[in-house]
DNA sequence: CTACATGCAAACCGTTTGCACCCTA
DNA sequence: TAGGGTGCAAACGGTTTGCATGTAG
Protein backbone atom coordinates (compact mmCIF):
# COMPACT_ATOMS: atom_id res chain seq x y z
CA UNK A 1 0.00 0.00 0.00
CA UNK A 2 1.22 3.53 -0.99
CA UNK A 3 0.96 5.41 1.93
CA UNK A 4 -0.22 3.01 5.01
CA UNK A 5 -3.25 4.69 6.61
CA UNK A 6 -5.05 7.49 6.29
CA UNK A 7 -5.70 10.33 9.33
CA UNK A 8 -8.65 11.89 7.70
CA UNK A 9 -10.08 8.57 7.27
CA UNK A 10 -8.89 7.15 10.28
CA UNK A 11 -11.11 9.36 12.80
CA UNK A 12 -14.02 9.26 10.45
CA UNK A 13 -13.77 5.04 10.33
CA UNK A 14 -12.77 5.31 14.15
CA UNK A 15 -15.50 7.90 15.26
CA UNK A 16 -18.17 5.17 13.57
CA UNK A 17 -16.97 2.59 15.75
CA UNK A 18 -15.24 0.40 13.38
CA UNK A 19 -11.93 -0.88 13.34
CA UNK A 20 -9.16 0.64 10.73
CA UNK A 21 -7.75 -1.20 8.25
CA UNK A 22 -5.95 -0.49 4.66
CA UNK A 23 -9.23 -2.60 2.88
CA UNK A 24 -12.11 -0.39 4.85
CA UNK A 25 -9.59 2.50 4.10
CA UNK A 26 -9.39 2.00 0.79
CA UNK A 27 -12.98 1.29 -0.36
CA UNK A 28 -14.28 4.20 1.79
CA UNK A 29 -12.10 6.57 0.08
CA UNK A 30 -13.11 5.39 -3.23
CA UNK A 31 -16.59 5.79 -2.08
CA UNK A 32 -16.32 9.37 -1.52
CA UNK A 33 -14.43 10.45 -4.33
CA UNK A 34 -17.54 9.21 -6.37
CA UNK A 35 -20.11 11.69 -7.01
CA UNK A 36 -23.15 9.32 -7.90
CA UNK A 37 -23.55 5.76 -6.70
CA UNK A 38 -21.27 2.90 -7.65
CA UNK A 39 -21.83 -0.66 -7.66
CA UNK A 40 -19.35 -2.94 -5.61
CA UNK A 41 -17.79 -4.46 -8.31
CA UNK A 42 -17.02 -0.93 -9.85
CA UNK A 43 -15.10 -0.65 -6.95
CA UNK A 44 -13.41 -3.58 -6.68
CA UNK A 45 -12.39 -3.46 -10.22
CA UNK A 46 -11.29 0.59 -9.94
CA UNK A 47 -8.75 -0.31 -7.22
CA UNK A 48 -7.52 -3.17 -8.73
CA UNK A 49 -6.26 -1.13 -11.40
CA UNK A 50 -4.48 1.16 -8.91
CA UNK A 51 -2.68 -1.88 -7.53
CA UNK A 52 -4.67 -2.10 -4.60
CA UNK A 53 -5.78 -5.92 -4.58
CA UNK A 54 -8.68 -7.00 -2.17
CA UNK A 55 -10.93 -9.70 -2.58
CA UNK A 56 -14.32 -8.17 -3.85
CA UNK A 57 -15.84 -10.34 -0.25
CA UNK A 58 -13.84 -7.91 1.22
CA UNK A 59 -15.20 -5.17 -0.47
CA UNK A 60 -18.84 -6.88 0.18
CA UNK A 61 -18.03 -6.71 3.53
CA UNK A 62 -16.49 -3.33 3.96
CA UNK A 63 -19.61 -1.36 2.28
CA UNK A 64 -22.07 -3.51 4.44
CA UNK A 65 -19.68 -2.43 7.50
CA UNK A 66 -19.82 1.18 6.52
CA UNK A 67 -23.61 1.34 5.91
CA UNK A 68 -24.53 -0.17 9.47
CA UNK A 69 -22.34 2.12 10.68
CA UNK A 70 -23.66 4.92 8.86
CA UNK A 71 -21.16 5.72 7.19
CA UNK A 72 -22.64 4.30 3.60
CA UNK A 73 -26.22 4.17 2.06
CA UNK A 74 -27.20 1.57 -0.08
CA UNK A 75 -29.43 2.24 -3.19
CA UNK A 76 -31.31 0.52 -5.02
CA UNK A 77 -31.56 1.24 -9.54
CA UNK A 78 -34.57 -0.21 -11.05
CA UNK A 79 -33.39 -2.83 -14.47
CA UNK A 80 -29.89 -2.65 -12.56
CA UNK A 81 -28.67 -6.39 -10.79
CA UNK A 82 -26.70 -5.13 -8.55
CA UNK A 83 -26.39 -3.29 -5.45
CA UNK A 84 -25.60 0.59 -5.47
CA UNK A 85 -23.53 2.34 -3.04
CA UNK A 86 -22.67 5.90 -1.92
CA UNK A 87 -21.02 8.11 0.46
CA UNK A 88 -23.96 9.39 3.13
CA UNK A 89 -22.04 12.68 3.77
CA UNK A 90 -23.66 13.99 0.43
CA UNK A 91 -26.79 14.02 2.32
CA UNK A 92 -29.54 13.33 1.66
CA UNK A 93 -30.33 12.60 -2.17
CA UNK A 94 -32.55 11.43 -5.21
CA UNK A 95 -31.14 10.52 -8.59
CA UNK A 96 -32.45 10.98 -12.11
CA UNK A 97 -31.02 7.80 -14.46
CA UNK A 98 -30.94 7.89 -18.33
CA UNK A 99 -32.95 5.11 -19.30
CA UNK A 100 -30.80 5.44 -22.59
CA UNK A 101 -26.76 5.95 -21.95
CA UNK A 102 -27.05 5.18 -17.46
CA UNK A 103 -26.25 8.39 -16.51
CA UNK A 104 -27.01 8.81 -13.14
CA UNK A 105 -27.66 12.97 -12.07
CA UNK A 106 -28.14 13.24 -8.51
CA UNK A 107 -30.84 15.88 -7.24
CA UNK A 108 -30.63 17.64 -3.74
CA UNK A 109 -34.36 18.84 -3.77
CA UNK A 110 -36.46 16.58 -2.47
CA UNK A 111 -40.22 16.79 -2.78
CA UNK A 112 -41.65 13.80 -0.22
CA UNK A 113 -40.45 14.66 3.10
CA UNK A 114 -44.10 16.93 3.26
CA UNK A 115 -46.33 14.48 2.27
CA UNK A 116 -44.39 11.67 4.84
CA UNK A 117 -45.80 13.45 7.37
CA UNK A 118 -49.11 13.72 6.29
CA UNK A 119 -49.15 10.09 4.99
CA UNK A 120 -47.65 8.96 8.76
CA UNK A 121 -50.75 10.86 10.20
CA UNK A 122 -52.95 8.64 7.68
CA UNK A 123 -51.72 5.83 8.20
CA UNK A 124 -49.96 5.44 11.83
CA UNK A 125 -47.05 4.08 10.26
CA UNK A 126 -43.64 5.37 11.31
CA UNK A 127 -41.77 6.31 8.21
CA UNK A 128 -38.29 5.81 8.86
CA UNK A 129 -37.57 7.02 5.15
CA UNK A 130 -38.34 6.65 1.68
CA UNK A 131 -36.59 5.96 -1.96
CA UNK A 132 -37.22 8.34 -4.89
CA UNK A 133 -35.84 7.58 -8.48
CA UNK A 134 -36.72 9.05 -11.72
CA UNK A 135 -36.27 7.89 -14.81
CA UNK A 136 -36.11 9.38 -18.24
CA UNK A 137 -33.93 10.20 -21.34
CA UNK A 138 -30.89 12.61 -20.80
CA UNK A 139 -30.94 15.26 -23.80
CA UNK A 140 -28.31 13.64 -25.61
CA UNK A 141 -30.21 10.45 -25.28
CA UNK A 142 -33.67 12.26 -26.52
CA UNK A 143 -31.47 13.81 -29.40
CA UNK A 144 -30.85 10.63 -30.65
CA UNK A 145 -34.17 9.30 -30.57
CA UNK A 146 -35.58 11.86 -31.90
CA UNK A 147 -33.68 10.82 -35.07
CA UNK A 148 -34.17 7.35 -35.40
CA UNK B 1 -56.78 -27.28 -16.38
CA UNK B 2 -60.49 -27.02 -14.67
CA UNK B 3 -62.33 -24.27 -17.13
CA UNK B 4 -59.83 -23.97 -20.48
CA UNK B 5 -59.74 -20.37 -21.65
CA UNK B 6 -60.94 -17.83 -20.05
CA UNK B 7 -62.81 -15.23 -22.44
CA UNK B 8 -62.39 -12.02 -19.88
CA UNK B 9 -58.39 -12.59 -20.65
CA UNK B 10 -58.36 -13.77 -23.98
CA UNK B 11 -59.51 -10.43 -24.79
CA UNK B 12 -56.77 -8.65 -23.02
CA UNK B 13 -54.27 -10.75 -23.36
CA UNK B 14 -54.98 -10.79 -27.48
CA UNK B 15 -55.69 -7.16 -27.26
CA UNK B 16 -51.59 -6.78 -26.34
CA UNK B 17 -50.53 -8.67 -28.97
CA UNK B 18 -49.70 -11.62 -27.02
CA UNK B 19 -50.92 -15.41 -27.74
CA UNK B 20 -53.13 -16.77 -25.73
CA UNK B 21 -51.46 -20.17 -23.11
CA UNK B 22 -53.22 -21.58 -20.33
CA UNK B 23 -49.79 -20.62 -18.53
CA UNK B 24 -50.36 -16.98 -20.05
CA UNK B 25 -53.81 -16.87 -18.89
CA UNK B 26 -53.17 -18.69 -15.06
CA UNK B 27 -50.43 -16.41 -13.74
CA UNK B 28 -52.01 -13.17 -15.13
CA UNK B 29 -54.82 -14.54 -13.33
CA UNK B 30 -53.20 -14.79 -10.84
CA UNK B 31 -51.94 -11.82 -10.73
CA UNK B 32 -54.63 -9.60 -10.92
CA UNK B 33 -56.47 -11.15 -7.85
CA UNK B 34 -53.59 -9.97 -5.93
CA UNK B 35 -54.03 -6.38 -4.05
CA UNK B 36 -50.62 -5.95 -3.38
CA UNK B 37 -47.02 -6.49 -5.86
CA UNK B 38 -45.96 -10.35 -5.73
CA UNK B 39 -42.79 -12.27 -6.49
CA UNK B 40 -42.72 -14.94 -9.35
CA UNK B 41 -42.03 -17.13 -6.88
CA UNK B 42 -45.30 -16.25 -4.90
CA UNK B 43 -47.43 -17.03 -8.16
CA UNK B 44 -45.86 -20.47 -8.87
CA UNK B 45 -46.28 -21.44 -5.54
CA UNK B 46 -49.69 -20.53 -5.21
CA UNK B 47 -50.76 -22.47 -8.42
CA UNK B 48 -48.83 -25.22 -7.76
CA UNK B 49 -51.03 -25.24 -4.28
CA UNK B 50 -54.07 -25.25 -6.61
CA UNK B 51 -52.47 -28.35 -8.73
CA UNK B 52 -51.93 -25.72 -11.36
CA UNK B 53 -48.55 -27.14 -12.45
CA UNK B 54 -46.00 -24.87 -14.59
CA UNK B 55 -42.05 -24.49 -14.69
CA UNK B 56 -40.91 -21.97 -12.25
CA UNK B 57 -39.30 -20.28 -15.61
CA UNK B 58 -42.31 -20.34 -17.56
CA UNK B 59 -43.61 -18.24 -15.04
CA UNK B 60 -40.50 -15.70 -15.57
CA UNK B 61 -40.84 -15.84 -18.81
CA UNK B 62 -44.99 -15.02 -18.93
CA UNK B 63 -44.39 -11.53 -16.23
CA UNK B 64 -41.62 -10.78 -18.56
CA UNK B 65 -44.35 -11.10 -21.80
CA UNK B 66 -46.70 -8.77 -19.68
CA UNK B 67 -44.82 -6.49 -18.89
CA UNK B 68 -43.55 -5.73 -22.38
CA UNK B 69 -47.09 -5.32 -23.35
CA UNK B 70 -48.05 -3.30 -20.69
CA UNK B 71 -50.44 -5.77 -18.44
CA UNK B 72 -48.14 -6.20 -15.59
CA UNK B 73 -45.43 -3.54 -13.64
CA UNK B 74 -42.25 -4.54 -12.37
CA UNK B 75 -41.53 -3.17 -8.76
CA UNK B 76 -38.38 -2.65 -7.00
CA UNK B 77 -38.41 -3.01 -3.00
CA UNK B 78 -35.57 -2.87 -1.15
CA UNK B 79 -33.54 -5.07 1.06
CA UNK B 80 -35.76 -7.92 -0.64
CA UNK B 81 -34.04 -9.53 -3.36
CA UNK B 82 -36.50 -10.97 -5.68
CA UNK B 83 -38.43 -8.83 -8.39
CA UNK B 84 -42.08 -7.73 -7.48
CA UNK B 85 -44.49 -7.51 -10.15
CA UNK B 86 -48.38 -6.24 -10.18
CA UNK B 87 -50.98 -6.00 -12.39
CA UNK B 88 -50.88 -2.40 -14.38
CA UNK B 89 -55.31 -1.99 -14.50
CA UNK B 90 -54.54 -1.10 -10.78
CA UNK B 91 -53.05 2.39 -12.31
CA UNK B 92 -50.02 4.22 -11.06
CA UNK B 93 -49.15 3.24 -7.74
CA UNK B 94 -46.88 3.56 -4.40
CA UNK B 95 -46.13 1.78 -1.12
CA UNK B 96 -45.55 1.82 2.40
CA UNK B 97 -43.67 -0.99 3.46
CA UNK B 98 -43.47 -2.29 6.90
CA UNK B 99 -39.87 -3.10 8.11
CA UNK B 100 -40.75 -5.02 10.70
CA UNK B 101 -43.60 -7.86 9.13
CA UNK B 102 -42.75 -7.10 5.40
CA UNK B 103 -46.23 -6.10 5.33
CA UNK B 104 -47.03 -3.57 1.64
CA UNK B 105 -49.83 -0.92 2.17
CA UNK B 106 -50.73 0.35 -1.35
CA UNK B 107 -50.79 4.34 -1.54
CA UNK B 108 -53.12 5.78 -4.46
CA UNK B 109 -52.08 9.77 -3.83
CA UNK B 110 -48.86 10.70 -5.62
CA UNK B 111 -46.98 13.95 -4.61
CA UNK B 112 -44.08 13.25 -7.56
CA UNK B 113 -45.92 13.88 -10.69
CA UNK B 114 -46.28 17.89 -10.59
CA UNK B 115 -42.29 17.97 -9.21
CA UNK B 116 -41.35 15.85 -12.44
CA UNK B 117 -42.71 18.70 -14.80
CA UNK B 118 -40.65 21.31 -13.09
CA UNK B 119 -37.12 18.71 -12.84
CA UNK B 120 -37.64 17.84 -16.15
CA UNK B 121 -37.50 22.18 -17.35
CA UNK B 122 -34.78 22.65 -14.89
CA UNK B 123 -32.61 19.28 -16.29
CA UNK B 124 -33.54 18.76 -19.93
CA UNK B 125 -34.74 15.03 -18.95
CA UNK B 126 -37.42 13.68 -20.92
CA UNK B 127 -38.80 12.31 -17.52
CA UNK B 128 -40.62 8.95 -18.44
CA UNK B 129 -41.70 7.80 -14.84
CA UNK B 130 -40.82 7.11 -11.41
CA UNK B 131 -40.21 5.17 -8.35
CA UNK B 132 -41.68 6.14 -4.86
CA UNK B 133 -41.56 3.78 -1.98
CA UNK B 134 -41.26 4.79 1.93
CA UNK B 135 -40.11 2.06 4.52
CA UNK B 136 -41.41 2.58 8.12
CA UNK B 137 -43.02 0.37 10.81
CA UNK B 138 -46.67 -0.47 10.93
CA UNK B 139 -49.06 0.54 13.66
CA UNK B 140 -48.49 -3.48 15.40
CA UNK B 141 -44.78 -3.48 14.44
CA UNK B 142 -44.33 0.02 16.13
CA UNK B 143 -46.19 -0.91 19.14
CA UNK B 144 -43.92 -4.11 19.30
CA UNK B 145 -40.61 -2.33 19.10
CA UNK B 146 -41.93 0.66 22.14
CA UNK B 147 -42.12 -2.34 24.82
CA UNK B 148 -38.84 -3.98 23.94
C1' DC C 1 -48.09 -25.96 -40.89
C1' DT C 2 -45.14 -22.75 -38.75
C1' DA C 3 -43.76 -19.67 -35.38
C1' DC C 4 -43.84 -19.14 -30.92
C1' DA C 5 -44.52 -21.03 -25.97
C1' DT C 6 -43.29 -24.49 -22.54
C1' DG C 7 -40.66 -27.95 -19.64
C1' DC C 8 -36.49 -29.48 -18.19
C1' DA C 9 -31.93 -29.07 -16.79
C1' DA C 10 -27.96 -26.63 -16.72
C1' DA C 11 -25.65 -22.28 -16.77
C1' DC C 12 -25.22 -17.64 -14.80
C1' DC C 13 -23.98 -14.04 -11.77
C1' DG C 14 -24.24 -11.17 -7.88
C1' DT C 15 -23.80 -12.10 -3.18
C1' DT C 16 -22.87 -14.76 1.06
C1' DT C 17 -20.43 -17.91 4.01
C1' DG C 18 -17.04 -21.21 6.41
C1' DC C 19 -12.63 -21.52 7.70
C1' DA C 20 -7.72 -20.81 8.38
C1' DC C 21 -4.71 -17.15 8.85
C1' DC C 22 -3.55 -12.21 9.80
C1' DC C 23 -3.54 -7.83 12.12
C1' DT C 24 -5.54 -3.93 14.73
C1' DA C 25 -6.44 -2.10 19.12
C1' DT D 1 -2.92 -11.41 22.89
C1' DA D 2 -7.71 -11.64 21.82
C1' DG D 3 -11.25 -10.72 18.85
C1' DG D 4 -12.36 -8.93 14.76
C1' DG D 5 -10.95 -8.60 9.60
C1' DT D 6 -9.31 -10.75 5.30
C1' DG D 7 -8.43 -14.10 1.45
C1' DC D 8 -9.80 -18.04 -0.68
C1' DA D 9 -12.93 -21.20 -2.42
C1' DA D 10 -17.18 -23.08 -2.29
C1' DA D 11 -22.11 -22.54 -1.63
C1' DC D 12 -26.36 -20.01 -2.52
C1' DG D 13 -30.57 -18.26 -4.63
C1' DG D 14 -32.88 -15.72 -7.91
C1' DT D 15 -32.91 -15.50 -12.78
C1' DT D 16 -31.77 -16.79 -17.53
C1' DT D 17 -30.91 -19.83 -21.37
C1' DG D 18 -30.42 -23.83 -24.84
C1' DC D 19 -32.80 -27.28 -26.69
C1' DA D 20 -36.36 -30.66 -27.73
C1' DT D 21 -41.21 -30.92 -27.68
C1' DG D 22 -45.88 -29.09 -27.71
C1' DT D 23 -49.46 -26.03 -29.29
C1' DA D 24 -52.00 -21.62 -30.74
C1' DG D 25 -53.23 -19.18 -34.67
Amino acid sequence: MASGLNKKNRSELAKAGLRQTIQREQVFDNLKERSTPVTVGDIHKELFGKQIHMDLSTVYRVLEALEKHGLARRIVIENENSAYYEYTGCGHRHYLVCLGCKKIVSIEKCPVKAYEKDLSKKTDFIIEGHSLMLYGYCPECSRKLRKT
